[in-house]
RNA sequence: GGGCGGUUAGCUCAGUUGGUUCAGAGCAUCUGCCUUACAAGCAGAGGGUCACUGGUUCGAAUCCAGUACCGCCCACCA
C-alpha cells in the first residue's frame, strides 16, 4: 500500500484519470447489442468559453450518461459545437472594426476567411473546457453545425420543405436588428417595459387644395419621428367624437403632405386620443391596416435605423436623435399640444439589445401550422416528457399560436439560401448550383451558370441545430426521408434525455420535435429535464458586466472537478433557479476530502485471521448491508425522477452518516490493534459499493480510490463496474440499529450536558429483559451496559428511548433539583399529548369515519404515553426521597 | 393585458394519494472537543403560527375560494 496525504488533492488525480479513460477510449460507444442509452449535448457557441450555465448543464449530462453506463446500457454523449450565426458574425465583425476594417469593404469571401480562422482559432475551447469538468463525452464522435456534412443536411432539408410547398418567400413586416442589420425570428425578440412620452399632435384639416384649415384633430404617438411616413389617419367608426372627420383629409405636420382619415375597428376609442396616426411601413399593426385600406407604403427609415431622403426632412439623422429634434419642430410650428410620460413594451434585440425596427423586408419563411400541432401532439401524448412538467403549458401555448418561422437572416456566417435567381428576376430552389442551373434551364435554355445568382442570406443558426439529434449520427437522413437511416442512427436515435434550459424551450425544444416527427417520424427524446438559470446568491444572472460569474476553470484549479460538480448539484432542482455559491463547491471538497480519509483508515487496517470478529462489527455489518440496500432503493428512485441533486443528498448521507460516523466507528478496531478478516473484507466490500454508487457525480476521486482499493488490470475502471443492487433484507435489522442509535444518542447527550469526556467509561443501566445491539451501544457511547429490573438507588441522569427507560450512573455529578424539573417538564408535556389523544378517540366523528389503521395508531400512542407517564412518575418519586 | 408557477428554519429546498411524535434535510449559527482517518473534522444543541383570510373535513403544510407579494412565459393599445 502507497502511503496516503492526510488531504486530498484533485490536482494529482484528475489529468492523469481524465488521460487514462481516452486512452483506453472508454467513452467511445458502437452500437451493439446492449440496449443504447443517448445524449446530445446542447451544443454550445463554437466560439464560447464555459460558464456557470454550462457547467449545469454538463454535469447533469454526465451524471446521467455515466450512471447509465454502469446500468449496464451501452452509453453515448455526442459533443459538438454550434456555429452561432449573429453571436459569432457580431465578434468577428467587431473584430475586423478594431483593425479598422469593415466587412462590407472585404466581401462575403474574404470576410468567411476571416471567420473560419477565428473559429480555428476560438472553436473547440469550451470542449477542451468540457473535458476538465470530467465530461465522458464520445469525442470521437464530435460534430459542428456548419461542418459539410451537417451543412448538406440543412441545406437540403431547405429543398425538401421548399418542395413540399412549406417555404416560401415573402414581403413581411419583420423584426430588423439595425445594429447586426439582420431580421431576427420573433423569439429572439425581448419586450421590456421602457419609459418613453406620449407626444399629442395637432393635424391640421386640408381645405382640399392641401391648405390647413383652423380645425384639428389630435393624435398621441410615441414615434413622432414617423410621421413623415404617415399613410392615414385611422378612427373608430363606432366613435362619434369623429364623426364629423369622416371623408376629410389632413395634413401631415412640417411637411404638409396631404392623407386621409379612414376608419378602421383595429382603434381602441377609449385609448389615446381615439386618432391614430397610420404607418405602414413601419408598424406591424398599421401595415396591416394599410393593407385592408389599400395604403401606399413609404419607408423613411433606413437599414441602420437612420431617415433617409423620403422623410424630407432630418434627413440622415438617427431614429432617435430625430425623435427629439422633430419634437422641438412640432412645438415650434405650434403642432405640439402636449406632452406625457408614458411607458411601454419596446421590442429589444435579443442579442444586440437594439430597439427592434419594425421593418418591411423580403424574407423566407417556414410554415408552422402542421409541424407545430404534429410536435405539441408529442408533447401532449406524454411520447417526450417534460421535467418538471409546469413547462408543458408553455409549451403547448406556443405550439397552438407558432407564426411561421423567418428562417432568412441578412449575414454571411451560415448556411447561405439555396435559392439562385435568374435575371428575370425568378428564382429556382436547388441543394447545389448545377441542379440549381438544370432546373433553371426548364424555365429559360438559353441561361448560363454564371447569370445564376444565389440568395446573399443564411438561414437561422436554429434551422440547423433543430436537426442535431438526427444529424449527428447521419447526416444524409434530414431533407431524405426516404433515405434508409444508417447503422447508427437506426441504433442510438431516439436519444434519451435531454438537458436544457428553459429559455430556449421554443428555439431549440420544439424544434428539434419538429425535425424528429418530420424525418423519423418518431420524438427525438423521451425526457427533456430543464434546469434553472444560474444566479449569484444574491438572485442576480450571471453577466460579463456585473463581473458576478466566476470562471469554472478556476474554481476546478482550486478545489478540484469533483467539488465544482458536487457543488452545482447540490442546489439544483429540476426547473428551478440556482443560486450559486462557492460555499457549496467548499462542501463538494470537503466531501471528496471525508471519503480520501475514509479510505486511509480502511486501508490502514491491519488484518489478523487469529482475531476474532468483535460483536458490535458482526451487528454493524449485518446493519449496514440492509441500510445500504434501503438506501440504492431509495437513490433509484430519486434518479428516475430525474431529482439529481436528493440522489445526491442520499448518498452523502449514506457515505458521511452512516459508514464513516456509523458504521466505521463501530467496526474500529482499538489503536494499534488489528481487525479480523471478514470485518475487513465486508468494510472493504461496502467501501467499494460507495464509490460506484458516488461515481456518476464524482469520477475522479471515486477512479482514484477505486484503483487502488484492490489489484486492477490496465484497461480496467470504474467506469464499467455495475450499479450496486439492493438486495431484499430484514426491515427489523435497521429498526433495532437505529433504537440502539438513539441510546448511544442519549449517553452522548448526557456527557455533553454534565461535561463527561468521551474516554471516560460510563455505565449505563436499561430498564427490561433486552434490548438491541447492546455491543453497538457500548462501543459507541463508552458504556458498559447492564439490563436491570429496578435502578434502585443509583445516582445519575436518566432518559428515555421511545418507551424505554435509561440511567447512566454517575455518582456525585448530579444536580437533583435540576433532574427533577426536566422530568416535570417532561411529564406535564407527556400528560397534555395524551390529553390530545384521548380526546381524538373520543370524538365519535373520528372514530366512525377514519381508517383502521389511523385508530389503531392512536390507540398506540395512547399506550405509549401512559408507559412514559407511569415511569416519570415513579422517577419523580424516587428523585423527591 | 393573458397564461403558468411559487410563498415551509437565517439561506437553499424536500414534504408522494389529506392521517404514524409531521413539521424535515443540507448549509449556516451556538456549545464543548486539536480523541491516534479526517479541524475541509468529532460530539451535542437551538431555530418555523408551513404568506394571509375564509371554507370543505373527524382530521389540512397538503384540497377549494379569495387576498398580498415574488418569479417566469406570451402579447408591440398607437
Amino acid at each position: 500500500m502507497k502511503e496516503l496525504a492526510a488531504k486530498y488533492s484533485a490536482k494529482d488525480v484528475e489529468d492523469k484519470w481524465y488521460a487514462y479513460w481516452l486512452a483506453h477510449k472508454f467513452f467511445h460507444s458502437e452500437p451493439n447489442e446492449k440496449q443504447p442509452y443517448t445524449i446530445v449535448i446542447p451544443p454550445p457557441n463554437v466560439t464560447g468559453i464555459l460558464h456557470m450555465g454550462h457547467v449545469l448543464n454538463n454535469t447533469l449530462n454526465d451524471v446521467l450518461i455515466r450512471k447509465a453506463r454502469m446500468d449496464g446500457k451501452n452509453a453515448c454523449w455526442v459533443p459538438g459545437t454550434d456555429h452561432a450565426s449573429i453571436a459569432t458574425e457580431s465578434k468577428v465583425v467587431a473584430k475586423l472594426k478594431a483593425q479598422g476594417i469593415r466587412k462590407e469593404d472585404i466581401g462575403r469571401e474574404e470576410f468567411l476567411k476571416h471567420a473560419w480562422e477565428w473559429k480555428e482559432e476560438h472553436g473547440g475551447i469550451i470542449l477542451q473546457q468540457l473535458k476538465k469538468l470530467g465530461c465522458s463525452c464520445d469525442w470521437d464522435r464530435t460534430r459542428f453545425t456548419m461542418e459539410p456534412a451537417l451543412s448538406d443536411a440543412v441545406i437540403n432539408t431547405f429543398v425538401y420543405f421548399y418542395k413540399k410547398g412549406w417555404i416560401y418567400k415573402g414581403v413581411r413586416m419583420v423584426n430588423w436588428d439595425p445594429e447586426a442589420l439582420t431580421a431576427v425570428s420573433d423569439d429572439e425578440v425581448i419586450h421590456k417595459d421602457t419609459k418613453s412620452h406620449f407626444y399629442h399632435l395637432k393635424y391640421f384639416i386640408s381645405d382640399g387644395n392641401g391648405n390647413p384649415t383652423d380645425k384639428y384633430l389630435v393624435i398621441a404617438t410615441t414615434r413622432p419621428e414617423t410621421i413623415m411616413a404617415d399613410a392615414a389617419i385611422c378612427v373608430n367608426p363606432k366613435d362619434e367624437r369623429h364623426f364629423w372627420l369622416k371623408g376629410k383629409k389632413v395634413l401631415i405636420p412640417l411637411i404638409n403632405r396631404e392623407i386621409p382619415v379612414i376608419e378602421d375597428e383595429y382603434v381602441e376609442m377609449d385609448f389615446g386620443t381615439g386618432c391614430l396616426k397610420v404607418t405602414p411601413a413601419h408598424d406591424v399593426h398599421d401595415y396591416e391596416i394599410g393593407l385592408r385600406h389599400n395604403l401606399p407604403v413609404l419607408e423613411i427609415i433606413d437599414d441602420h435605423g437612420k431617415l433617409n431622403e423620403k422623410a424630407q426632412i432630418l434627413v440622415g439623422e438617427d431614429r432617435f436623435v430625430a425623435r427629439k429634434k422633430i419634437v422641438k419642430m412640432l412645438e415650434e410650428s405650434g403642432n405640439l399640444l402636449k406632452v406625457e410620460d408614458y411607458t411601454s413594451p419596446v421590442g429589444y434585440s435579443e442579442r444586440t439589445d437594439a430597439v427592434i425596427e419594425p421593418k418591411l423586408s423580403a424574407q423566407w419563411f417556414l410554415k408552422m401550422e402542421s409541424l407545430a400541432a404534429t410536435a405539441l401532439e408529442t408533447v401532449l401524448s406524454g411520447r417526450t416528457n417534460f421535467i418538471p412538467e409546469k413547462y408543458i403549458n408553455t409549451y403547448r401555448h406556443w405550439m397552438e399560436n407558432a407564426r411561421d418561422w423567418c428562417i432568412s437572416r441578412q449575414l454571411w456566417w451560415g448556411q447561405r439560401i439555396p435559392a439562385y435567381y435568374l435575371p428575370d428576376g425568378k428564382f429556382v430552389v436547388a441543394a447545389t448550383a448545377e441542379e440549381a442551373l438544370q432546373e433553371a434551364r426548364a424555365i429559360n435554355p438559353n441561361i448560363k451558370a454564371e447569370d445564376l445568382k444565389q440568395d446573399e442570406d443564411v438561414l437561422d443558426t436554429w434551422f440547423s441545430s433543430w436537426l442535431w439529434p438526427i444529424s449527428v449520427f447521419d447526416p444524409e437522413k434530414p431533407g431524405h426521408p426516404d433515405h434508409q437511416p444508417n447503422k447508427d442512427l437506426a441504433y442510438y436515435y431516439p436519444t434519451n434525455d435531454l438537458v436544457t434550459g428553459p429559455d430556449i424551450i421554443f428555439f431549440w425544444v420544439a424544434r428539434m420535435i419538429m425535425a424528429g416527427e418530420e424525418f423519423m417520424g418518431k420524438e427525438p427524446f423521451s425526457n427533456v429535464y430543464f434546469t434553472g438559470i444560474v444566479r449569484d446568491k444574491i438572485g442576480r444572472k450571471m453577466s460579463k458586466t456585473l463581473g458576478n460569474s466566476p470562471n469554472p476553470l478556476d474554481l476546478i484549479d482550486t478545489y478540484g472537478a469533483d467539488a465544482v460538480r458536487i457543488g452545482m448539484l447540490l442546489c439544483s432542482s429540476a426547473g428551478n433557479d440556482i443560486f450559486y455559491d462557492e460555499a457549496q463547491i467548499k462542501q463538494g471538497a470537503a466531501f471528496c476530502n471525508k471519503i480520501w480519509n475514509s479510505y486511509r483508515l480502511v486501508k490502514g487496517f491491519q488484518v489478523d485471521a487469529a482475531v476474532a470478529q468483535s460483536p458490535a462489527a458482526k451487528l454493524a455489518i449485518e446493519w449496514f448491508a440492509a441500510k445500504l440496500s434501503d438506501t440504492l432503493a431509495l437513490v433509484e428512485d430519486h434518479y428516475s425522477k430525474f431529482r439529481i441533486s436528493d440522489a445526491l443528498m442520499t448518498i452523502y448521507k449514506l457515505f458521511w452518516d452512516d459508514y464513516c460516523s456509523w458504521y466505521l466507528e463501530a467496526i474500529k478496531p482499538a489503536f494499534g490493534q488489528p481487525v479480523d478478516p471478514e470485518t475487513y473484507n465486508k468494510t472493504l466490500e461496502y467501501f467499494e459499493a460507495l464509490l460506484k454508487l458516488i461515481h456518476p457525480v464524482m469520477p475522479f476521486i471515486t477512479e482514484e480510490l477505486w484503483q487502488d482499493l484492490a489489484e486492477r488490470k490496465e484497461g480496467e475502471t470504474i467506469m464499467y463496474a455495475p450499479t450496486p443492487k439492493a438486495e431484499a433484507f430484514d426491515p427489523a435489522v435497521l429498526e433495532n440499529f437505529s433504537l440502539a442509535a438513539e441510546a448511544v444518542n442519549g449517553v452522548r447527550s448526557v456527557r455533553n450536558q454534565k461535561n463527561i469526556a468521551p474516554k471516560e467509561q460510563l455505565h449505563l443501566l436499561i430498564k427490561g429483559s433486552s434490548f438491541p445491539c447492546i455491543p453497538v451501544i457500548e462501543k459507541m457511547a463508552g458504556v458498559n451496559v447492564e439490563l436491570v429490573g429496578e435502578f434502585g438507588d443509583a445516582q445519575g441522569v436518566g432518559f428515555m428511548v421511545r418507551t424505554q427507560e435509561m440511567f447512566v450512573k454517575m455518582d456525585g455529578l448530579v444536580n437533583v433539583a435540576e433532574e427533577i424539573e426536566k422530568a416535570q417538564k417532561e411529564l406535564e408535556y407527556q400528560q397534555k399529548f395524551l390529553q390530545g389523544v384521548r380526546a381524538k378517540l373520543a370524538n365519535e366523528n373520528f372514530v366512525a369515519h377514519a381508517p383502521a389503521a389511523v385508530i389503531e395508531n392512536e390507540r398506540k400512542k395512547e399506550a405509549d404515553s401512559l408507559s412514559k407517564i407511569e415511569s416519570l412518575e415513579a422517577k419523580l418519586k424516587s428523585l423527591k426521597k
